[in-house]
This record gives structure tokens, C-alpha cells and sequence, in this order.
DNA sequence: ATGCTATAAGCTAAAATGCGCATATAGGTT
DNA sequence: AACCTATATGCGCATTTTAGCTTATAGCAT
């Protein structure tokens, strides 16, 4: 029950889903999401860990990349549900198309990015 | 996207997710839904309401009671996945199992029920 | 009408949450 | 070594949420 209510929790805010969103099309590291959603480094990091605590993300280092992916085979069968019930709720929303669009010019390389890109 | 957050905030919340589990057996009033979770009545009435809004249930009113069950039909397609990821995370749970046994011995037609069950 | 009952809603305090700022950590480069 | 960069985290504050107490509403009975 304590981890169906943390999942829940989890998706139950808009920067998550959005985040859920990207994580949904590939592997994003922390900084892709700041470009991605347009927002701070301290919330891309934090949402991201939340998702990641409630069960839903896998981690992988590179170097100093961190690299968030959907835990597809790890996560609890009702996860998969309830990210499959994301997936079907944001369809056709605007915004999670800009952040796809956005994703798509967002580049780990950037020397600096996070100086840049934070706000 | 406001739709999403507001149904999975609706989940993130044990009380509810409790009360979603006795509406899965059947539909209750709010005093049912009281002494099944032995909870007062301002907060059976609250997240029933919560519930409610969020699009996950009906109402029906019967004279003085107000009956609340899950709107099956007029739900949404993925708040009807999240119902069913909810199930499938509540098997099995002690917590919720002591809710259905007790929600068996709940009576919507005792007398005086709110003043003796409030708390 | 009055009285009783089930539910809802306003007000309030307590708890939880979100996020910015600053700082820490750790891997990489020179 | 010193320095840069990506990420994580402690702290504080603002906002939101939860639930109790109280009161209001509305249906039923007498």
C-alpha cells in the first residue's frame, strides 16, 4: 500500500509526467530534461529522483551523466499499468508534444549547458 | 494534462485508496464507508468528494443518503486503467482485507449511526 | 411546525510538498 | 595538483493538502 500510494504520488504532478513523457520516447539524461521542459536543474534533478524512489526509473552512470530510463522489466506489473494509463492521458496534450519537439534538440554535449540552460 | 495530475492525486492518498477498495464491492453511503474504515465522518465525506471530482465516481441520492459507487461507464478510458492498476496493487493487503470484512457488517440503515461512529 | 439524521462545507492548525539558492560530490580535462 | 562540469542535497520558504471542530443543508418522522 505504502508504495502504491509513493507511485501514485509520484505521477501526480505535472513536471513528472512531463519528465514521464520524454522518458517515454528514449533515455534522457538530467540535463536533456532541463533543456527539454525549460526548467532549473535542481527541480529536473529532484523530480527525477522521486520517479526514480517511487520505482518507475532505472539509473545509469556515464561518466558524469546520469541516465534516466523507463525501468520497463524492473517495475512492479501495476507500474506498467499506471504508466501505460500516462501514456493514454497525455495524447494529443499540446505541451508534452512541445517537450517531445524540444527533446529533440536537446544535446548532452553542450559544454556547459547546465550553467547555461539553469534558471 | 490538469485532468491527469487531478486523478492521480485523487490515488495518493491512503484513505481513498482504501475507500476505492471497498467501491470495487460494492456501492456505499458515507456512513458504510466510516465504519468500514472506522475513519469520522468529515473525512469519509471529504475523500468521497475527492474522489468524485476527479471523475472516478457516481452519485445517487436515496432520501437522506448519498450513494457513491464507480462510475464505470462514464469514466474516462485511463482513469478506468488507474482503477485497475489500483486492484491489482491493493491484492493481497491485509489493511484493505480487514476493510471488506468489515464493511460486511455495515449497516446503512442503523439508527443514529454518524453520532455513535463519528470520532 | 419541531426534532432527528446523513451529508456537506467553512474555518483553522498541522503536516506535506515543491522548488530556489547555495553548496557538496564526483568524474573529466589540462 | 587545479579547474570545469553534471548531478545531488541541505536549508528555508511559500503553497498545498489533510482532517478535526463546528455549522449549514436537506430529507424524513412525528
Amino acid at each position: 500500500m505504502r508504495d502504491l500510494v509513493k507511485a501514485m504520488k509520484a505521477l501526480s504532478d505535472e513536471t513528472r509526467l512531463r519528465i514521464l513523457n520524454l522518458l517515454l520516447v528514449r533515455e534522457c539524461c538530467v540535463c536533456e530534461v532541463m533543456q527539454a521542459l525549460d526548467i532549473s536543474q535542481t527541480r529536473a534533478s529532484r523530480n527525477l529522483s522521486a520517479l526514480y524512489d517511487a520505482g518507475f526509473l532505472k539509473l545509469r552512470k556515464d561518466g558524469l551523466w546520469s541516465l534516466y530510463s523507463i525501468d520497463e522489466e524492473g517495475m512492479k506489473p501495476y507500474s506498467a499499468d499506471l504508466v501505460e494509463a500516462v501514456r493514454k492521458g497525455l495524447e494529443g496534450n499540446e505541451l508534452v508534444a512541445q517537450d517531445r519537439e524540444r527533446l529533440k534538440s536537446a544535446r548532452r554535449v553542450g559544454a556547459g549547458c547546465v550553467q547555461k540552460c539553469d534558471k
